[in-house]
DNA sequence: GTTAGCACTCATTGAAGTCGAGTGCTAATT
DNA sequence: AATTAGCACTCGACTTCAATGAGTGCTAAC
């Protein structure tokens, strides 16, 4: 549809936008090596760009800046994928230099040096807590009317849950329930937590306790919190250097929105793997007006954990970022891998 | 040193600046019911004041704004603390509505209250975890080379770390080892353990196992931990709304500051109880020279816990602040102490 | 000691003018 | 028929200038 001489004028225009933050006029444009005709013959291809919805107008007579449709276009079809320099690669593989057992230092650095690397903002989406098998219940009283339940992972992750003892529970009834719960749910899966104390639980503490059905809601209750993943973030601040952010009102709402963990879920809670580009009102939601959310899932094995994410603003270097999640993201995987399925 | 009209204008100047943000200047003084003598007179009283420096001019003819000495005189000695009225006070005790067992839900929840309640920034510093006695150490292996070392102290707080096995240990070292921890370190204040282990345990561990000194190694590395306190925020984009921020630059050295936690420790970490005012340059940071921090301790029973403080600009509600932190940090002392000391 | 009066300062506002980078359109050129 | 040169026009950005008004300090009168 677009004539292969339009296609290298978005191009173009897009990339010195991308670049100067500034509207691309057509004069420029014929000065560029790679634009071998007249202002004016730009001029009438950018009039028809326009009019197909790439391309706007900032007022009557200014340059032309990419719009939402622009940036879609040339993000699938015109993106020439950038090859990452030694330093940028060495700087990543630094992430997992040091042994390190837990997934939330290694995720919380890499959210670190991606916003270093970008100087945008990264969100990365820890992993997913619910696909780890349980390894071990304990449960540790604290006094006569409550106590704190423990939750240990195969991978290390622990999760605790302070609740009351029911008033009739007793030291040995305590006891044999945590036996009772350890023979039955290790190596099942969080998620799948609940189901399985109601069908298998429930009936082996009925022959052995008294008072099960307080004790069985009491442990169903502490499980059922929402296991929500950790969100790690670096750079909050890197959008006030964003030439479009030099306006309170914008960086507010942005910044509002980046400190609303709850908000920020339903943008980077990606389905499916790979990486995905959400262009401005792509993301539907007001806040990301004038950004763009790139983001990619890692995972251990086959099973996708979590997602690595970087907010910019809608003018950002997709080249760049993408190669760079594409990167880490990899690394991340096999890194993972290596570690928790050994 | 200073005449009681020269107070009275003062005051008069802080508190008419704080709520509207502009120079005061003599005419609009004197029309004041306080004040019933003329601008003439004002202008004679407010250049000796500036010579003495309790005030500033922003230009040769503008009016009068407090300067930092003139804000410490103010909080000093001419702060009427303000009486909260009935729906602040509501407002606060809903904090500590529901059941609660977890401190750090309470915090949290004080921090986004107080921030609201005061349009300015909040920080929290939550309860120092090393005064938590121990209550309960468990270790539980994940796999051959690695285990997750749990510990329970009093109040339901739950620390875990990862760490490697030494080589030569079995499961029934691991399990003597555990016993001996629990019955040696029950009781102890998690920032004695370290100490207590040398000094006790490892007599005791060299008696029962093989390569105890490996093992002792191991846990008390587990054990080094920067039990550091967390810190919670409330309202980390208010500042934007404050007039004196308009100005990206400074809102980015602000936000910038706020978001590296490593920073805040020195600002709010008190060491005497009580309420502190820190006006301007007085906190040794240039990032919050437009910015007073007022902070107030928390505690149980009669051991200071943590600290909760309002960030805001210098021009802050001052005495609104003071009572409202002041009543706050009566109440989680109250409330901690109930929970805590039983 | 207090105040009225006056000359002076300076940030803010808005109007008027210039500049220049851009456009669209038309007519000439290839 | 496609390209380009040329030209009138638009509009934001910047500069200049004058007017306004809220403030000051100082002096002289009360």
């Amino acid at each position: 549809m677009l004539t292969d001489r339009q296609l290298l004028i978005l191009q173009v225009i897009v990339d010195d936008f991308i670049r100067s933050a500034q509207p691309v006029g057509s004069r420029s444009l014929s000065k560029k090596e790679e634009i071998s005709f007249s202002s004016a013959t730009i001029r009438n291809e950018m009039a028809d760009l326009e009019e197909l919805g790439y391309i706007e107008k900032t007022h009557t007579s200014s340059g032309r800046v990419p719009s939402e449709k622009g940036y879609r276009y040339y993000v699938d079809h015109l993106l020439s994928p950038q090859v990452l320099n030694k330093q940028d690669i060495s700087i990543i593989q630094s992430i997992f230099a040091e042994k390190i057992f837990e997934f939330e230092k290694i995720i919380q650095k890499s959210a670190k040096i991606l916003s270093e690397l970008t100087n945008y903002t990264s969100i990365v989406l820890g992993p997913a807590a619910s696909f780890n098998k349980l390894k071990r219940i304990q449960i540790i009283p604290l006094n006569k009317e409550s106590a704190v339940a423990i939750f240990v992972t195969d991978s290390g992750h622990v999760e605790n849950r302070t609740f009351y003892l029911p008033p009739s529970v007793d030291a040995s009834d305590l006891e044999k329930t945590v036996n009772i719960l350890n023979e039955r749910l290790t190596g099942v899966a969080l998620e799948d937590l609940n189901d399985k104390i109601y069908k298998e639980v429930a009936t082996l503490l009925r022959q052995h306790i008294r008072n099960y059905d307080l004790m069985l809601h009491t442990i169903a209750d502490s499980l059922k919190m929402p296991v929500n993943e950790k969100l790690f973030f670096g750079g909050k601040t890197n959008m006030l250097s964003q030439p479009e952010f030099h306006d309170i009102s914008k960086i507010r709402t942005l910044l509002q929105m980046i400190d609303h963990e709850e908000w920020i879920y339903p943008l980077i809670k990606n389905d499916s793997a790979g990486i995905h580009v959400k262009i401005g009102r792509e993301n539907n939601n007001s806040a990301m007006e004038n950004c763009s959310l790139i983001t990619a899932t890692y995972s251990v094995g086959a099973e996708s954990l979590g997602t690595i994410a970087i907010l910019g603003p809608t003018r950002m270097e997709y080249s760049r970022v993408i190669s760079l999640l594409q990167f880490l993201s990899n690394d991340l995987t096999s890194v993972l891998t290596n570690l928790y399925q050994k």
